[in-house]
RNA sequence: GGCGGCAUAGCCAAGUGGCUAAGGCGGCGGUCUGCAAAACCGCUAUUUGGGAGUUCGACUCUCCCUGCCGCCUCCA
């Protein structure tokens, strides 16, 4: 496997800290608001790296943060009139909705900054004891000059970043560059005590206590967005190994943006799409798909006409697994010919393309076109093939199966089977009663050769968002899609 | 100002120093079907923003130009 390190700005080969185990951590959101799309990338791009590494069978540890409490939430909860703990606990809440909304599996652990004050206190004082840290009237600035490496990730020296800064500058710190790792409390903030007075933690430092806590130093993967690379991630490094004297982590792997019209989505442009607001409109498992579809270093262009066009493709890939579960119901053979070895032969070939392209570096977008290859070759066999061969098609599931397992664009039950959430129909009992009803009727039209009828209760249906399909197998309906 | 990235068909999007430049959407033609839908088959980039160079050979490497974008400030 390679990953492109935006430590080393090259693809190196994935060697783990542990053979056969990964622990990964991913800067999860700062609980202010709804999710939008910008964030939803590196959530379900990570949770596909997480997914893939599992498919090797890799045992990972998968962490991910919320920021619970920072500046944007205080803004927000003075805006709201509302408890800043409260308001961040009830996104907290309103993540995880849309998060499983995108099939992204739930974290091993998913620490919260104002759970481990004490650790991020703990993580201070090592820092000022090495004297890498220095306090200033309650506050605690980190020293960038004390740290050799600084710029190391995001490829600047310091000598640049000074002369290109555009902040105003705190007069007591050292440095320019110098950042915040507690900020003392003003009046009507939520505080927790400290050596150094009533506070709260830094932006940056809460992600190196927990990661530090709960995966080590040098564990093998931190993701996150682009922009985190500086100063986020650049600070996170500098912290953590002025403070352990340990590399902290040893890939860095960074998502490109999603933009709108071709500009960053961002929550300060005010360009951004809820999950919330698009989940109205398309499937969040379209969505996912789309996320997918490009590679996670490259931008990606959001928009409804895209979304739907990627939608159209990921509705072929769902009827062909339909047809491929509705066969292993009829009449299968145990008999294998010669063109089902062949045809045995082509799936292990298409599997093989498909971890190649996620072999290098989390190919997904390469990987997809082998899943729609996966597809064709399946339908053209079971065009081929009036009884198919059964090992030939539990094959097929199998693989598509996998892929599905890596990808997560379709819903699974524990074991990870396939489930077309459109089958059991949310109208309920009745509705589906009277829709077999409706097709009994219907049947019975079309053998009289009675195609008015036939024909109006199959536009009547669909007015209704009934889609009725006639195969070789009989008739089978399903909802149609609203987006 | 400093640093970095991108430019592939109508649209989305991979890949490669020489072998047919994947795949998807859309479109056109066909097969199947009572008609549809779904599916399948064929066609839809003699060419990879423009120019120069390196090379036997470049879309792929180098340089220049153009256009777009990002980071340097909260941001995934």
């Amino acid at each position: 496997m390679e990953i492109y390190n935006t430590l080393t700005h090259r693809k190196e080969k994935f060697i783990p800290r542990e053979p056969g185990k990964v622990y990964i951590y991913v800067c999860g959101p700062t609980t202010y608001n709804y999710i939008h799309i910008g964030n939803a990338r590196p959530l379900v791009f990570f949770d596909t790296v997480r997914r893939y590494f599992q498919y090797k069978g890799f045992q990972v540890k998968y962490v991910q943060n919320f920021t619970d409490i920072d500046d944007k939430i205080i803004n927000r909860a003075i805006e709201e009139g509302e408890d800043p703990l409260k308001l961040s606990q009830r996104y907290v809440a309103e993540y995880f909705q849309d998060a499983d909304a995108l099939n992204v599996k739930r974290a091993d652990i998913h620490p919260k900054v104002t759970e481990h004050i004490e650790d991020i206190i703990r993580l201070i004082e090592t820092l000022i004891n090495k004297g890498a840290a220095y306090v200033r009237e309650g506050d605690v600035f980190f020293d960038v000059q004390s740290f050799p490496g600084y710029g190391k990730l995001s490829g600047r020296s310091l000598d640049e970043m000074l002369a290109g800064a555009r902040v105003e500058v705190d007069p007591r710190k050292k440095s320019p560059m110098d950042f915040a790792l507690w900020k003392a409390a003003k009046p009507g903030e939520p505080s927790w005590p400290s050596p150094w007075g009533p506070g709260r933690p830094g932006w940056h430092i809460e992600c190196s206590a927990m990661s530090l806590k709960y995966l080590g130093a040098n564990f093998d993967l931190h993701g996150g967005g682009m922009d985190l690379v500086f100063p986020h991630h650049e600070n996170e490094i500098a912290q953590s190994e002025a403070a352990t004297g340990e590399p902290f982590a040893r890939y860095w792997m960074h998502n490109g943006f999603i933009t709108v019209n071709q500009e960053k989505m961002s929550k300060s442009l005010g360009n951004f799409f809820l999950v919330r607001e698009v989940r109205q409109k398309f499937s969040p498992l379209v969505v996912r798909f789309f996320l997918l579809s490009t590679h996670y270093r490259s931008p990606l262009d959001f928009d409804d006409e895209k979304v739907a066009a990627a939608g159209r493709g990921w509705e072929r890939l769902k009827n062909s697994f339909r047809t491929l579960s509705g066969a292993l119901h009829g009449e299968l053979r145990a008999e294998v010919t010669s063109r089902d070895r062949k045809y045995l032969a082509r799936l292990e070939n298409i599997r093989g393309q498909f971890e190649e392209a996620m072999d290098d570096d989390f190919n997904t977008a390469l990987a997809i076109g082998f899943y729609f290859d996966l597809a064709r070759e399946a339908n053209t066999y079971l065009q081929e093939e009036a009884v198919p061969c059964k090992e030939a098609l539990v094959k097929t599931l199998e693989v598509f199966t996998g892929f599905n397992q890596v990808l997560g664009i379709f819903h699974t039950d524990a074991q990870g089977n396939i489930i077309l959430d459109e089958q059991p129909a949310p109208e309920g009992e009745l509705a589906q009663s009277l829709i077999e009803l409706l097709l009994q009727v219907r049947q019975e039209a079309r053998s009289k050769k009675d195609w008015a009828t036939a024909d109006r209760i199959r536009d009547g249906l669909k007015e209704l968002g009934i889609i009725i399909e006639d195969t070789p197998q009989g008739t089978r309906w399903k909802k149609g899609r609203a987006g």
